[in-house]
DNA sequence: CGTCCAAATTGATCCATATCAATCTCGTAC
DNA sequence: GTACGAGATTGATATGGATCAATTTGGACG
């Protein structure tokens, strides 16, 4: 299988966001065509990292914010303790890096939970451009300020929720971030391990595999290591008072 | 005591950020002479809030930010359910309702903790604004950026920390803000209940008032109700293994 | 100055989840 | 195919903080 694919005649080497399914999704919602071009002119596409890469670091110098085209990633703070707190997980379609927009380096680091690739976007042209474009900026508003309810549904999920509410809540968040892909909203496959989920949702691993099982027993879901499958999605919802996390957009 | 004080000829309806004391704090951050002008233009100033007065809730419509004046404010999210989740609190310089900029409404209840007056942003004139001037726009994603992180940093302390760490870090996250403002950072009074420590820092009050005690046994702090002084602030710091929320700016 | 009510404190008990410990599973390399 | 190790599961026990209950404090108001 060493046959290398061919590269096709003229094709661009910078971005092409036309093509790109995900491009209502993430940053180019709802911009006219020849303001997508201005995006594609300053966007870095198609940078591959492997399962376990940094995109970036803590002692990062910030420079860029990236959008997930495929694969995922998982962000995290290192305190100096050496403990981690995982802020976040990303999929294709979602902006990573706006929790950096305010520092000399990245906030957090982000590291690849399976191949995936990335638009770049240099932060002074994404700048000097939302500045040309109203709705871009107001996009980037939306984005970060979403970005804000997503951490305050969390911060509200670990201090106020079960440990079955908060697995339910992560569940069905990734659901629905699965469906808005045009994927199956109740099968699909973890990106991320149960240490990740225990971390990010405040919980031990152990009660993380606990309840996994326990939702397992009562019917509500099949799992078979990282592949899921929802079999209730209403108990559920039903189980989670609260959080959606709506993800990007 | 019946006597109005004379308003001021001459005295501008208008804003005046040039005279505000906090004008390097919030919005007007580092912009030029005539810049501040067109801030000027657009702000309305000096709206008066009594003490649990609602300045916007979760049902009104999303037309501005607010800027603390002097008082304070707390922000909390009211599920369905009826329970709340006090999500910040915000001091004289900082910036409320940037989580809303995403949706008709706003995201959350802010509400005066103490006789408040506050700078209104009108959404529309200030997005309109940063889209004239870069600097003022990159202040703005500046604000938002650092919010998300003092999200994450509420969310970490939730899922990893103490009761006690959780307390010391909010009595140094206070210290710090009331330093910025050239108040004393160890002489202070807390402008909100036990409860809604409580209830920010995902406790119950009961545990709220036993680390009180706790650390005013240790010598740590003095405390009498609402008034607060902070005796060893190197011992807080070292109670606090994590988390400095830096607030606005 | 006393009354009243909300907020705060203190004490006793209980429980969800952490922690410790022991397998088990499965993907990967040899 | 077998061996290995990381990740996941399951079981037993400990504990921090919630909860329930009872005072105490303090501020607002007549």
């Amino acid at each position: 299988m060493a046959q290398a694919i061919p590269i096709r005649k003229n094709s661009p080497l910078k971005a092409s966001c036309h093509q790109c399914s995900l491009s209502n999704l993430c940053l180019p919602l709802a911009i006219e065509e020849n303001d997508l071009e201005r995006l594609e002119d300053i966007v870095q596409q198609g940078r591959i990292f492997n399962r376990g890469e940094h995109i970036f670091d803590q002692s990062t110098p910030f420079r860029s914010c990236f959008a997930v085209k495929s694969g995922s990633i998982k962000t995290s703070i290192i305190t100096e303790g050496g403990e981690e707190q995982v802020t976040g997980f990303f999929m294709p379609g979602e902006l990573v890096g706006l929790d950096s927009m305010s520092g000399e380096t990245y906030a957090c680091t982000a590291k690849a939970l399976e191949r995936t690739s990335v638009c770049e976007f240099p932060i002074e042209k994404l700048e000097e451009l939302t500045g040309k474009m109203p709705e871009l900026q107001h996009h980037m508003y939306h984005l970060m300020s979403q970005e804000i309810q997503n951490s305050h549904q969390l911060a509200m999920l670990l201090s106020k929720n079960t440990a079955e509410e908060r697995i339910a809540a992560l569940l069905l968040s990734l659901s629905s971030r699965f469906q808005r892909r045009r994927l199956s909203p109740t099968n699909f496959s973890l990106p991320m391990a149960r240490n990740d989920i225990a971390n990010f949702l405040g919980l031990a691993v152990e009660t993380v595999s606990r309840v996994f099982t326990r939702f397992q027993n009562q019917g509500l879901i099949r799992a078979r290591g990282r592949e899921v499958e929802l079999l209730d999605v209403e108990a559920l919802q039903t189980v989670t008072r609260e959080f959606s996390r709506q993800g990007c957009q």
